[in-house]
DNA sequence: AGTAAACTGACCAGGCGAGTCAAATTAGGA
DNA sequence: TCCTAATTTGACTCGCCTGGTCAGTTTACT
């Protein structure tokens, strides 16, 4: 995509570049909810830099959501889809959203929705929501999944995840891997 | 226990006993982080006399704590104790603090340490920690239990659950204790 | 050199909740 | 009933945090 807006000044290119570079450093390690004021610290700009070029937060985010958490997030989607077991499928995809939610504090706050303004934001909600449903039809037919176990089960596991780990002390690797298991383990057919 | 205080005033004596009554009444409906300015309101009195006569909240909620919460939860622990079956009290423990978590919002800021400078609310915390680790020794020793399963596993449960209930949406019932059935069904020895 | 683009530091506002205190009110004892 | 200590209160401050603004200053381009 060319870009439609008018050509800036070298001060104003620069900056703009400097500021995507360090939210997207910012967002990946402490979520999207990071302070703008620490934002533009760490870019060498005022915050009001960050409302002229961008026009504020949401701005910001949308401007580089792809990058921080969208880009991985439909890689997850695509490689999830191309498993042939549905079993296999469910499992990947249970562990690798963990694993996202675990390294990317923005991917929490992308599926707490926390800016609902956002609207790439939320289409990345749209998206996950819909391979969730995907996932639960085909695991129920094909008898891998508890009948009982819905599309909002897995829903709530994820969104209380996310808000687990925001809220919450961040747990040791193998502990969270562990869980998961536990967590496949409960949702199985079979019992 | 007599009371050791002077006596108060009828007014003071009056307020007290409101303030604690109300106390009781927006804990367990709004959790211990409600704020002292609508407590004194529903009390009729000025947020000021809370501070007069109970020093603050720390103080307040020490006053009433055992009402809220403890009471309940030191019945859990006896009734799980009771219980014979090591597999079946494990059950019947983690459905009982899931349902007085669902039900009470206070339960949730006990557990999440909300106020580590009372004492009381720091002692709730210990005794449950300590029928965790109980229960869950038990459970490995009996079999009842994976063996890769921990107390600190349990542990995170209950306070992952605390954090999602508290910031999140509340869940129909129904589904919240269907997803205790998860659970428990993953962390089961036998698969 | 001129001037529009762009930046900025200081400030405001809003939300929320803890906590204070001089003035006002109340209650109890003489 | 009066006096006065006990008690309450309304208004205010403070702290934290973050979004957002704007007149004056600086920068870059022609």
């Amino acid at each position: 995509m060319p870009d439609a807006r008018p050509r800036l000044r070298a001060d104003a290119q620069r900056n703009t570049e400097q500021i995507r570079r360090v939210a997207i450093d910012a967002f990946q390690g402490r979520g999207l909810t990071v302070p703008l004021e620490e934002v533009a610290k760490a870019a060498g700009v005022s915050k009001a830099t960050i409302f002229n070029r961008f026009g504020g937060r949401i701005g910001l985010i949308e401007a580089v959501i792809d990058e921080v958490v969208a880009n991985e997030l439909y890689a997850i989607v695509d490689r999830t889809r191309a498993v042939e077991d549905i079993s296999e499928r469910i499992a990947y995809y249970i562990t690798a959203i963990r694993d996202l939610q675990y390294r990317q504090p923005a991917a929490n706050d992308v599926m707490l929705q926390a800016y609902p303004h956002a609207p790439q934001l939320m289409e990345i909600c749209r998206a996950a929501g819909e391979i969730n449903d995907e996932l639960i039809a085909a695991g129920r037919v094909s008898g891998a999944l508890r009948p009982e176990f819905t599309a909002g089960d897995l829903h709530a596991y994820i969104h209380d995840n996310a808000l687990a780990l925001k809220h919450g002390p961040r747990p040791a690797r193998d502990d969270y891997d562990r869980r998961t298991r536990f967590f496949l383990d409960g949702i199985r057919a079979g019992r």
